[in-house]
DNA sequence: AGCGTTCCCGGTAACGTTCACGTGGTCCGG
DNA sequence: CCGGACCACGTGAACGTTACCGGGAACGCT
């Protein structure tokens, strides 16, 4: 102590006017001698607001989800908050409930679950009380919860319209894991294109979001259907896969099959052919899920404002599947023509 | 209150021995019933333990840092430990002070520095009295902290001794941004290798870890010195774009020219062709910077015992640099043969 | 001189836990 | 009948802050 009390301390420490010049000096050269760190913990404690946000996320690995945590983490920096991480298993039967809780005892004034797949249903109603405001991100929407979410199905679409705008008749479809509420809606978007264009559904396959999967894939439709025309997968690295056997075979892209992607991986402008994709903004998902819970947190928002936030995605053309021409728009894809792989 | 006092409800709640069935089931029931939490902040602030571990990440976009995390995640759930998560610019003169500070107002026992410049070398000596253990990720090992890191220089140097058994003579590197501490080991492996086999270092070009910084320096490298017969890229992207300028000019891979990338990316084996690189243990780095971290918290380890482990990398080869043919190891790369691309 | 205002600063209580004791009761053997 | 062991539970203090209130000193004004 330098002669001076634990109050005074505080006010130097917070900055605030009513403290004169000579005192603050001294305090703050004693602070400086002793290390003296204040503890956040104990402000939590007495002020009841912990300045931190909770995030909930599954498969870290993913690109999707690792692109929205960077959101998600920019955007709380520049807000001041902290960030308690919790990841929890892709896969499994684990519930929610129990990591709410875990955030719920850290006292965090909201939670972004950037968990995938539509493990929310079950959190429904029996939430606990006081629960702080959460967001779930790329999940379905719900009347009791902010969803801001990635219009899937329109991406679904708009890939699957522009491959039918190319002309092509038999579109197979390359889907992510089936419990990914994402792999769901793009699929739906691709069946529903089709169905409005008139054409069959073609063959559809699912794989695992790897690159792997997707030349397993890609080989095993392409021998059950050989006169595939095009292939919409739900994600880039699919695509990649898919590429990789289609050219192994001497198929010619977009030549032969046209192909298109899904998540606007920056790499994919460098596949051979450039591969036509569909952008998602997960950076901007993770930003907008953090002001969403900042501006409930402030009291700015009513308490029970239930967004739901979709964001558009955006087809990118690249050679894989490049625009029509605009003169002969439905060019049959019968007799393909040999055009050079490059 | 169910007529019984605060301590005994600490009991249940920790579930300690000496409360009577009669009771503990009463208060379980009235937590129940008034869905109460407790507090995990007040039991920080009395315990002055945290359970929690603070990571400093940077560059949480890059697929490295991204595995590296996805590894603390999972290990440090595995422990019970909560994750403190704060992202600060890769870039920037920002120093590590001040968010080591926050990190240990939050009172955190330990904490990851996963930035993967050499920052550090700022912190040396002017960190905090009474800071927690530290352990420094892809950095360069120092006598005071203890640090975990993937051997960039031995990889460096497999990669590259891998293109002289291919016979080789010409061979350049791709580097990534020379503020980062792991392009410059790599680059340093390359430049080794090549002077202890005797040969002119080849073109040096920086990138900025992108596949189109890749692309621009390829072309670059190729218009000044057109005699080429290899590239090691510092990773995988920077692979992909070098590879798709070669194959644009008609430059057979590997026949003319050889590549071998860095990271491992799964994807790289969907590439045209598929990309010989080097494998990181990321994910295991991230797990043992957690344990190195609780071994110490535990008090198993003296407080002051500086680590300095290293990871190997490991070799993958595949189409885009294949293993040496047995008998001809010195295959003279001044005529390339007319190797088809598949 | 008396009084109000402003500027600094300290005292006290509280936040929600856990720790180290203490206390009353029951059971048992001598 | 009594001492001690054991069980179940309560008491007081402490962790490190901040909110709220109050109080003294200096100053200016009538």
């Amino acid at each position: 102590m330098c002669g001076v009390s634990v109050q005074t301390i505080s006010r130097v420490i917070n900055g605030r006017p009513d403290v004169s010049p000579a005192t603050r000096a001294a305090v703050e050269a004693a602070i400086a001698a002793v290390g003296f760190q204040p503890s956040a913990v104990a402000r939590s404690l007495v002020q009841r607001r912990s300045y931190t946000l909770g995030v909930i996320a599954a498969g870290l690995r993913y690109f999707g989800v690792a692109q929205t945590l960077n959101g998600i983490t920019e955007e709380s920096e520049a807000s001041g908050y902290a960030l308690l991480l919790k990841e929890i298993p892709g896969t499994g039967d684990l519930d929610l409930l129990p990591v709410i809780a875990f955030l719920m005892a850290h006292r965090v004034e909201g939670i972004v679950v950037a968990a995938p797949d539509r493990r929310e249903t079950d959190v429904r109603g029996n939430l606990p009380l006081f629960a702080p405001p959460i967001v779930f991100l790329k999940s379905e929407p719900s009347p009791m919860f902010s969803t801001i979410l990635i219009d899937n199905y329109g991406g679904g679409r708009q890939a699957t319209s522009h491959l039918v705008a190319l002309g092509r008749r038999r579109i197979a479809h390359l889907a992510g894991p089936l419990d990914w509420q994402e792999a769901r809606d793009r699929q739906q978007g691709w069946r529903d294109t089709l169905r409005d264009a008139g054409l069959q559904p073609g063959p559809l396959a699912v794989g695992n979001w790897s690159a792997a999967s997707g030349a397993v894939e890609m080989a095993r439709v392409l021998d059950e259907e050989p006169g595939l025309d095009a292939v919409f997968a739900a994600n880039d690295q699919m695509a990649l896969g898919a590429m990789y056997v289609l050219r192994s075979r001497g198929i010619a892209i977009p030549g032969q099959v046209a192909i298109v992607g899904f998540d606007g991986l920056e790499e994919a402008a460098y596949f051979r052919p450039s591969l036509t994709t569909v952008r998602q903004p997960l950076r901007e998902l993770g930003q907008l899920a953090v002001r969403e819970l900042l501006a409930t947190v402030s009291g700015a928002a009513p308490r029970p404002s239930v967004h739901a936030l979709t964001l558009a995605t955006e087809l990118i053309v690249r050679d894989s599947a490049p625009h029509p021409p605009a003169e002969a728009k439905a060019l049959p894809a019968g007799e393909p023509s040999a055009v050079p792989q490059a």
